[in-house]
This record gives C-alpha cells, structure tokens and sequence, in this order.
DNA sequence: GTAGAGCCTGAGAGGAACCTGAGAGCCCCT
DNA sequence: AGGGGCTCTCAGGTTCCTCTCAGGCTCTAC
C-alpha cells in the first residue's frame, strides 16, 4: 500500500446474501479496512449505533425492510454516515437517485470490487475524514489521477477505456507484487464473471500497447502466476 | 476543492422532515460548510443560540410554529443570521416575500441543491464575512458570473436557460473532475426529480452546442462514467 | 531439440452507451 | 386565449467497448 492509514476506517456492509457480504468483507479487510457486516435492516441500525461506521454499504433489497427505510431511520445521525447503496440494474436505479443526496453514491450489481473499493475510498477522501491523502496513484512515470480519471506517462496524456482504467489501478495499488489471474479477474471484473479468463490476456495487451509505447515495459508476465508492475531492469 | 474555506461558515437547518435535512446536509458538508439540525422550530432557537449559525435554512412549515414565528422571536440577533425560507410552491409564496428583509431569500421545493447552495454562497458574500470570492466562475474561456448571470465563452456572450445555466455552473465547480450522472442528476436536479436519466444528455448536448461554438470542445464524456469540463488537448 | 503448455495479439460480432432531432406538455407572459 | 420558450420524453442512428476466438509465438520441461 502506498500510505497506510493511521487509524483504519470503519465500513459496515449490510446485505442478506453471505455471499456478497463475504466477498466485499474480504475485499475491504484486504485493503486495509474494519469491517463488519449485518443481514437486516434491524441488525444494519444496532450496528451502526455500536460500530459506528465511516461508511455504510447498504443493499437495497433486505429481508425485513429496505435498504431507504434503514437510512431514514438512521435519522440526524445519519448525515455523518455516507452510505453507498447496492441496487440491482433493472429497475430502482432511477428510485436510488433522488434519495442520494451529495456525499451518498449507489452502486449497481452485478459490480466489481475494484470499483465498489474506489467509490469508498472517493466518499471517504471527500468526506475530510480521510487523511489528506493523495488521490494520485503513481509508479515510475506512470500516473493516474482518481478525481479527473486522468492516466499519463511520462507527462504524455493517455485515454484509458474504463476496463483498461480499473485494471491499471488494481496495477498500481499494488506494484511490485505479482497478482494472479485469479485475484485480477475478481477484483477488476463483475464478481460474476463467467467468461473466458482470457479477457485478461486482451486487455493486458491493450494496456501495454497504450502505457509502453512512451517507455520501457512495465507491466511484466509472470509465466502461469500472473503479472506484476515493474520497473524495466537493465 | 477549488478553494477550501479558512474558517468553515455555520449552517442551520430546520425542517421537520428527515430526509430533506438529511439531503441538505450531507451536500453542506461536501460543500465545506459545519451543518447542524434541527426538526421544530423550538430546537431552531436553541440551536441558534449555541451554534451562532452564519445562516439558517428554514422550512415554513414546522410541527410547533411557522417558520417566520422562528425568525420574529430571533428579535435582535435576528439580524446577524441570513435566513434562506423553504415553502411549498403553491401558496404562501407571496408571503414569504413580503416578510424576506433584506438579507433574506427564499426557496420554493422542490429544488435542486445546485441551486439552493448558489444562494446560500451568495447571502454569505453579500453579508460580507465571506472572504472576498470571486464571484466570477472561470474556465480556459469560458466565464460564468453569479451576480448577473452572464456567461461567456472568448468574450462573447451566450444565453442560457436556467437548467442549462446550473449545469454549466455545477461544471464549473468542479473543473477537470469527472462527475457521474447520479452526482450531476442530484446536484442540478430537483431531489425528487424522479424522471429519465437520460436529460442529462439532452442538456448536455444543449450546452456544447452553445459553448463549443465558439471554440474546441471543453466539455468531455467519460464514457460508463459521467461527464467533465477539460481543456482541449492536442 | 522438441513437444506442449502458456501467452500474445489481430480481427470481428454483438451490444452497451451515447448523441441528437423532433415533439408533447407546461408555465408564464401578454 | 394565444404564443413563446423551457423542460422533459422518446426513438433512430452512431460510436466505440467488451469479449470471443483462432493462429502464431515463447517459454519450459524433459
């Protein structure tokens, strides 16, 4: 990690399927987070009163109420909790929006963690909780820019699709160390992805002819691991 | 931010619904403003008192009295809060501005938060203990002053409807950022607009034939994201 | 040195996201 | 009551992403 957090941020994440609650649980504690879960609305408001949570990851569709009903009944303390909404793609999105005031966010399943990761760490910058910490992810001479979504190399400007975009950050906020392929196709595609593995391969050569045509290579196979971000060794 | 305030201003904001405080708040707070709430007007008075609130947002319509009850029994003091007044659309609107005194606004719900936070910023530099911003927005060429609501792009005058005008404003705000559609949707937006999303490319398409006429394009869609104000690049 | 697994990349189908013109409803002003 | 302007809806057309697939290349094990 590039700057670990003094006092690590508190998320609760709220959602009736184990499922998604282990893989977003997982996720965050592996970036450094606190987290702890709740599988109803009921257990959602004890949580937030005992936890007392930086942010709330809130699925919309709970067993015993919803998800809107659970942060209006979080009244007046409410604002100081940022919540980021679960929804399914279909219908809601339209519901979520009005409700979402400025600091709130919402994001639609199926998601990948990479970009559920970079939405808390967005709320949370924005929030001025966060320790001013940079929003610029930088190895060698390659930068990338959360606010404005802006990569370059060397100073020259490079336009990322959002695809070749969450891969390269995954990249960055974890230099030097070889990811697997497994690890790069949960966290920068839909945790549901059922496709060919191979994707990863085309956008790894996507990335490389856009970042290493103003430089050395970077982004280095590791032969049936993965791959790794490196400096170019002489 | 563009420019983060030395001394955050004190906001207090009385309405007896949950959600719209909450949604009012929550923009405040990004905005940089210290929020504090109350639900009746009773709690206003009290809040008035410890908080010294630089300006009150305050529903008409309150559980125990009406919101200019809140403002009368300020008495002196009175005169050192700005009031902004929230009122239905219907009726009461022409009373509000006969009881407004000077430093006063009013606005009618629904609104769009856009609009509610250029009024707040505008009493507080107009009662002079704002810093002296600027109230001209500049970017590249392209220049929006909120005092006479004049934009220009090289020099050369552009009319804009209001809609138009609150995007471009928002835009402005938050120059080289990339916004989403549910941050630009809420922000400009009245909160319970619950229709199409798809307005946002309406307007936008409005704005850049307006704004681009004159000149390379500033405004950028960032494809599966949002939109945001660039300069042209090479 | 060679076979086989692993990896790279070009081409392209399909689809999602986006742009824009046309027009209906509404409000305000006259 | 009529007209003009504004906001929003809708649909057609376009752009450009994403993912699949196949052929060829590279590396490694033996």
């Amino acid at each position: 990690m590039n700057s670990p957090e003094q006092t690590p941020h508190r998320i609760l994440v709220v959602d009736d399927e184990p499922n998604i609650v282990d893989v977003i649980s997982m996720a965050l504690r592996f970036q450094g987070f606190e987290v702890q879960s709740a599988g109803t609305g009921a257990e959602a408001l004890a949580a937030v009163a005992q936890f007392k949570p930086h942010l709330m990851v809130l699925d919309i569709m709970l067993p015993d109420m919803e998800g809107f009903d659970v942060a209006q009944r979080l009244g007046a303390q409410r604002a100081q909790v940022p919540i980021i909404f679960l929804t399914a793609r279909d219908a809601t999105e339209d519901k979520v929006r009005g409700l979402t005031s400025g600091g709130d966010d919402y994001v639609t399943k199926p998601f990948s963690l990479e970009e559920l990761v970079a939405r808390i760490r967005t709320i949370l910058r924005r929030s001025g909780q966060s320790d001013a910490e940079s929003n610029l992810l930088v190895f060698e001479d390659v930068e990338l820019d959360d606010e404005t979504r802006e990569v370059s190399r060397a100073g020259v400007p490079i336009d990322l699709t959002a695809t070749e975009y969450r891969l390269l950050r995954f990249l960055l906020l974890n230099p030097r160390r070889v990811l697997t392929r497994a690890q790069i196709l949960d966290q920068v595609w839909d945790y549901d992805f059922g496709g060919d593995a191979r994707v990863l391969e085309t956008y790894v050569s996507y990335l490389r002819r856009k970042l290493d045509a103003h430089g050395p290579p970077l982004i280095h196979t590791v032969r049936s691991v993965g791959y790794a971000l490196r400096a170019a060794r002489a």
